[in-house]
RNA sequence: GCCGUUGUAGCUCAGGGGUAGAGCACUUCCUUGGUAAGGAAGAGGCCAAGGGUUCAAAUCCCUUCAAUGGCUCCA
């Protein structure tokens, strides 16, 4: 019997028997740690806790607590699911079934059954009964005809369709009680790891993502290996609603919509209008520092405009319908985006290469015909203002320009504390070229530009095939939202198509004509995006500097109301955004809807301040700062917003 | 656009085949107060819109619109 090494992450070195497990491994150490075992890592590789280790290997046994082995919890949850739905509605057929962030699903055809939400309590009940039974997760090697001939005695085609694309030898099923999958793995030891589920929502979902293919139930669930982790799970999930920024909108009065205005297009209140307002001083500032016009470009452009930048053909359809003019054949289209305007700006005179760069931004209000499922709360919009510019550069700035647009992203960042972002390099999908318009040397210049410039200033980045634009790669940076959805924020993108579509030129050293680099890019992506991911990020307590409404005077009885509003002025003057509460309230019932809503300073005004021409300061939450002048109480306030933007 | 869910007062929601309810917000009056809810009265609704079933519909059915969870899409 041969013996062989396995390495443990903390470098210990241990001797099995070639053929011994993970899971025995971890008996070897103790039977504790035995029992919480989930999958494990061998060398790099996820593999189920009971498979034979056969060669030296490094280990890493997974547990609960790992990415990976939630992974693995989840995707055996999904087959327990896809077991029970066996159970219950005989005659189902399955389509796939993996781990998502949180969760998993399993989608299925009903075929003529209904299946609604009024039903997740008895498929939570039938699943839990399945877990209880202690059925082990068994794998078996099969060949593609026994695989075949399974799914084909089952009458599972969408099994079969799977089957089809998978090579002959590497085929696995895993099996549980009475259920048998096809599946690559890995899963847990048993189904009683699983001890608390629940279904979470139900769907449609495409089979396979296509939407020519039929549509098939997508049933979403989460288990735990503990009851109580569930409980967790359950008011994180109310705090994430707390958090909605279409629910924190309101209640603040920063947004709303009408069904008469129309679908998708917001409406700022007064108080988000004033934020708004302050996020675009504040961006302007950053890029006139970095060498960026101002320029404004109308809300609609002639067709003609998007013909020659290819927009038209590849979203004329799909977008808002032209506007007609008296005149026979003139149409125009609303503006979907600033790009060809902007083009057109550069070409009102012409360029020499020492005019490079020319950085042209615009907070420019555009419309898009996003599909009516697609909208969401202010995230997802058909008429929104990207802090949009183009840089015109010659091909030797292309890097350094691109580097300098990396710095102003992550300073806007910074700015407002999002550190929880994803730096996402969009390529072309290489096996979908028609979707993308130019040469394949502009596309490999490219994103060769884009992965090289990331890598100068040490951003980790992930990868992401077929998110290009169509006109160029990108790079991105993804937030998320209170619930874990993903959105894409800042954006910069390198393009060498549209300079050619609109003949940009400029003269070199050598007198000659020569083509320039487009960059486009925008920090926050669009003013509407932006407020929403940052509503949620700080549950709608801003920072004092971009908050609308600063300060709030409290006096305590109406004696002092003339006082108040001489403090308001001196506040006023100052540039400060204040208000005073002059109700016939309690200063307990108007601190109360102060904090409610959400006002970073409270000063409270009565005889004793009068006296002694003070003011007492509350800050949010309840800290008392104590009684000071209004002159110190502003330039307190001046400090506190220098340290935020510095 | 597709599948599911929802739509009652400004907001949060209860109710439900027989003339619409609460709390908060709002208005007026009383109260003039010291760090998270003082008291009273009042006003506010074609129960999303349209059509059907019924003696009778906010309630049951259908259609449309909108919101919402996903899918697909996202210049």
């Amino acid at each position: 019997m041969s013996e062989i090494k396995i390495t443990l992450p903390d470098g210990s070195v241990k001797h099995f028997e070639a053929g011994t497990s993970a899971l025995q491994v971890a008996q070897s150490i103790s039977e504790g740690l035995a029992r919480n075992i989930i999958a494990a890592k061998v060398n790099g590789k996820v593999v189920d806790a009971t498979l034979p280790i056969l060669t030296d290997a490094d280990l890493v046994l997974l547990k609960w607590e790992d990415q990976d082995g939630k992974r693995t919890f989840w995707h055996s949850s999904a087959h327990l699911l896809a077991e029970a739905l066996e159970a219950l509605y005989p005659g189902v057929k399955l389509g796939i079934g993996p781990p998502v962030e949180t969760g998993f699903y399993y989608d299925v055809d009903f075929g003529d059954q209904k299946f609604t939400s009024e039903e997740f309590g008895k498929l939570e009940n039938k699943m839990l009964e399945l877990a209880r039974t202690n059925s082990a997760y068994v794998r078996k090697e099969v060949s593609k005809a026994e695989a075949i001939q399974y799914f084909t005695e089952k009458g599972d085609e969408y099994k079969l369709e799977l089957i089809e694309d998978l090579n002959d030898g590497e085929i696995t099923f895993y099996s549980q009680g009475n259920f048998t999958d096809l599946c690559r793995g890995p899963h847990i030891p048993t189904t009683s790891f699983i001890k608390a589920i629940k279904i979470t929502s139900l769907a449609g979902a495409y089979w396979r993502g296509n939407e020519k293919n039929k549509q098939l139930t997508r049933i979403y669930g989460v288990t735990f290996p503990k009851k109580s982790e569930l409980d967790e799970y359950m008011v994180i999930l109310e705090e994430a609603k707390r958090r909605d920024h279409r629910k924190i909108g309101k209640e603040l009065e920063l947004f709303t919509f009408s069904e008469k205005v129309g679908m998708g297009l917001p409406l700022w209140l007064p108080k988000g209008a004033r934020l708004r307002e302050s996020l675009v001083q504040f961006l302007q500032k950053a890029q006139v520092a970095a060498g960026y016009q101002p320029v404004i470009t109308p809300h609609i452009g002639n067709k003609n405009l998007y013909i020659t930048s290819g927009h038209y053909e590849k979203y004329g359809e799909d977008a808002f319908q032209p506007i007609k003019t008296p005149r026979e054949g003139e149409e125009f289209f609303l503006k979907p985006m600033n790009c060809p305007h902007h083009c057109e700006i550069y070409k009102a005179s012409p360029k020499s290469y020492k005019d490079l760069p020319v950085r042209y931004a615009e907070f420019g209000t555009v419309y898009r015909y996003e599909q009516a499922g697609e909208l969401h709360g202010l995230t997802r919009v058909r008429g929104f203002t990207q802090d949009d510019a183009h840089l015109f550069v010659r091909p030797d700035q292309v890097k350094e320009e691109f580097c300098k647009v990396i710095d102003l992203v992550l300073y806007v960042f910074k700015s407002l504390d999002f550190k929880d972002y994803t730096a996402q390099i969009s390529l072309r999908d290489p096996n979908n070229k028609t979707k993308y318009i130019g040469s394949d040397e502009n596309w490999a210049l490219a994103e060769a530009a884009i992965i090289e410039s990331a890598a100068e200033k040490g951003l980790s980045t992930v990868i992401e095939l077929g998110e290009a634009a169509f006109y160029g790669p990108k790079l991105d940076f993804m937030v998320k939202d209170a619930i874990g959805r993903k959105w894409q924020l800042g954006t910069i993108q390198v393009d060498y198509n549209l300079p050619e579509r609109f003949e940009l030129e400029y003269t070199g050293s050598d007198n000659l004509k020569h083509r320039p680099v487009m960059i486009h890019r925008a920090p926050f992506g669009s003013l509407e995006r932006f407020v929403a991911v940052l509503i949620e990020h700080c549950a709608g307590n801003f920072p004092l500097w971009l908050t609308p409404e600063q300060v709030i005077i409290l006096p305590i009885s109406e004696k002092y109301q003339e006082y108040a509003e001489n403090l308001l002025n001196v506040l006023k003057k100052h540039d400060i955004r204040a208000l005073i509460d002059d109700r016939s309230e309690k200063t307990g019932k108007k601190i109360r809807d102060a904090e409610l809503k959400k006002l970073p300073l409270m000063l409270i005004v009565g005889e004793k301040e009068q006296a002694e021409n003070t003011v007492s300061v509350r800050k949010q939450g309840g800290e008392d700062l104590g009684s000071m002048s209004v002159e110190s109480l502003v330039s307190w306030i001046n400090k506190e917003i220098e340290t935020q933007l510095n």
